[in-house]
DNA sequence: TAATTAAAGGATAAAAAGGTATTAATATAT
DNA sequence: ATATATTAATACCTTTTTATCCTTTAATTA
């Protein structure tokens, strides 16, 4: 469904989220071992995110990743999006470029249903729901 | 949402059954202009639906590639695990390998209903529906 | 049976995704 | 100021996916 990529990403937004409690910030160490990512992979991906504006980070000791309250209200459709392009909005599930209303693919409308949920459950969740869910005790984010 | 070896494969199928009426059979030259897919690349995804018994061929001049009445029966379903696995039934969207209905993952059970939906459209449409659907005219299988 | 046609199969190459290592920059504590 | 911890940046390597080419095999037909 999403590339690895966007997973870790989303996972480490997640991880960085529920550890970074006041002034605590998250190293890209914590965050590999603890997702259950390549460490120098995620230290990329990381990158990418920061540029993107949806995390923050402070080099030198006591340094490491953190959420602002803005950066908490990101969904995951952001994240999605900035990893792996707006795909899952404008593409065809068959590829086709011209697929549209008026010159569906045989599944097109069907297809179009099913990308409604998915868009609709990214785009509900943000990460401090995320957060708040398995604050609760009852959603994890276990590696095995 | 499906690898481009995938999209080939479902556009091949449906172009065949589309086209190759009685004792007529497609050539992967055909199949690859008309599905505006690169032409050796199409052979071997050919050789692949064939050895999985999704389609059938036969050699030589008039020779090609044609749809049996029970391969017209085979779903989307059955082609994307063919050509991707079974991943769309298994995995979970963040790639937790631990995520299930007692330790679910924060959008575990949001994403299942997702899953259920596209899972349903894919075994549903069976490559007869995508054919008569062409056929009426108000679908299409248009390249641009 | 020779010539032709089309798929099958094997080998290779190009591009993208995934992953690793190294060095530079920066902030903090002492 | 200096040592140290930690991210930033960059360059490189590996694997997977996507794509191409060439030779072989099978079927048809003249």
């Amino acid at each position: 469904m999403f590339s690895k990529t966007c997973e870790y990403a989303i996972k480490a937004m997640i991880y960085v989220a529920q550890n970074s409690t006041g002034e605590k910030r998250i190293s890209i160490k914590e965050i590999a071992r603890e997702t259950d990512a390549p460490e120098y992979f995620v230290a990329k991906i990381m990158q990418d995110l920061r540029k993107r504006k949806l995390i923050h980070s402070i080099k030198g000791p006591n340094g490491g990743f953190y959420l602002n309250d803005h950066d908490l209200k990101s969904t995951i459709a952001d994240i999605v999006i900035a990893i792996d392009g707006n795909g899952i909005y404008t593409e065809c599930v068959l590829g086709l470029k011209a697929c549209t209303e008026k010159t569906p693919c045989p599944v097109h409308f069907e297809f179009v249903e099913v990308k409604k949920n998915l868009i609709k459950m990214l785009e509900k969740n943000t990460i401090r729901d995320c957060n708040e869910k398995i604050e609760s005790g009852k959603f994890f984010l276990k590696k095995e």
